[in-house]
DNA sequence: TCTCCACCGGAATGCTTGGATG
DNA sequence: CATCCAAGCATTCCGGTGGAGA
């Protein structure tokens, strides 16, 4: 049934991206100047989740790399790396330059040191999530830095500039932005069709069948590749040779769950008991959650780890902190 | 308003691990 | 297979902060 499981995974990048002419070609110009070896401009990319704004950024930096030779390029998701230094890490390691830094605590401004150090070919980094970036000012830094450009991706216009200082925003008042909305139903039937072209036999899934999944993704072309893979997956266990509207209903629910459950499986047993605790509470304070967690687990860990944990929740938005110093209480995360 | 102290989070350092390398 | 090392995980120490209560 599968003749290319690698196509139905969220992170391919096809070889060809249709329906997003507009944002191409704006983006393609902004970057444009790198292949006469001049700088070029950052740019944004800004949209919901699932509307190819980082297929789009990687496929052109792709083809870019094809008649740039010697074009450096690096992803950074900073939802993974939020922290100043570890972006700052992704980026040097993107040129080779992170020999002998490998700690935090490495002097403060090393690794940006190197970095304005570097003169050599272009370089493109790409920061996606870049509103999740604890240390806006990094970005203020980094675009001052010769020869590198940036893609940022972000899904809020608004939300992001809100989060810059005035100077920042000034700065960045000129860049070229594109704005992606969701994909029509049309848009995303092509799409599931060049996947099923790509990986799948023939008449595997019919033209009805991709018309009920694109329905069921509501614009979103991550959700309906999830919901086509997992189709496809309960299908193939079933002994199935065909995915059928029954089985596609039948993952729906699976499928978005997975997209919220991800986060959930990322945590180790101890923060798991931390959630569970701060759920069950709705409300409680510091002093208090650590004792209860101290009670319910074999070896706990310092209070300065609990922290860590705690902001990790948070950053995952599965907890919200409310307060500061003494007031300060922990909650579950309410969208 | 002043003081206290619970709590936050940065820095320095050690321990563990998994993956690259010879 | 043994070795090495980058990178994550954990602990200790500590200075800064702002809410609570005198």
């Amino acid at each position: 049934m599968i003749t290319d499981a690698r196509v139905l995974q969220p992170e391919f990048i096809p070889t060809e991206v249709k329906h997003r002419d507009a944002e191409l070609n704006t983006l393609s110009a902004a970057l444009n100047p790198i292949t006469h070896g001049d700088n070029a401009d950052s740019a944004f990319l800004f949209g919901p989740s699932g509307v190819g704004k980082t297929c789009l950024a990687k496929f052109l930096v792709e083809q870019l790399r094809e008649s740039v030779v010697d074009l450096n390029y690096q992803y950074v998701n900073c939802w993974e790396d939020y922290s100043r230094f570890k972006t700052l890490y992704r980026i040097l390691d993107g040129i080779n330059h992170t020999f002998d830094v490998h700690r935090q605590s490495t002097p403060k401004d090393v690794l940006l040191e190197r970095l304005r150090e570097y003169d050599g070919s272009p370089y493109i980094v790409i920061l996606d999530e870049v509103d999740q970036l604890e240390d806006k000012q990094l970005l203020y830094e980094l675009y001052r830095i010769r020869g590198l450009t940036m893609i940022l991706i972000a899904n809020s216009e608004q939300d992001l500039f809100a989060s810059l200082d005035n100077r920042l925003n000034s700065r960045f008042q000129v860049c070229t932005r594109a704005r992606f909305n969701p994909y029509g139903n049309d848009a995303l039937v092509a799409i599931l069709r060049d996947r099923v072209r790509w990986g799948l036999k023939s008449d595997v899934v019919s033209p009805d069948e991709l018309r009920l999944i694109a329905d069921m993704a509501a614009g979103d072309a991550r959700a309906a590749i999830g919901i086509l893979r997992k189709a496809v997956q309960t299908a193939n266990q079933a002994g199935y040779n065909e995915v059928s509207s029954e089985v596609i209903r039948g993952v729906v629910p699976e499928a978005k769950a997975e997209i919220e459950q991800r986060s959930l499986d990322k945590l180790t047993d101890h923060q798991r008991v931390l959630y569970d605790t701060i759920l069950d509470y709705g409300e409680i304070a510091p002093s208090t959650l650590f004792e209860i967690y101290s009670e319910a687990v074999e070896n706990p860990k310092t209070q300065r780890m609990v922290r860590n944990y705690l902001t990790k929740l948070e950053h995952y938005n599965l907890i919200i902190s409310k307060g500061s110093t003494k007031g300060r209480t922990y909650h579950p995360y309410s969208p």
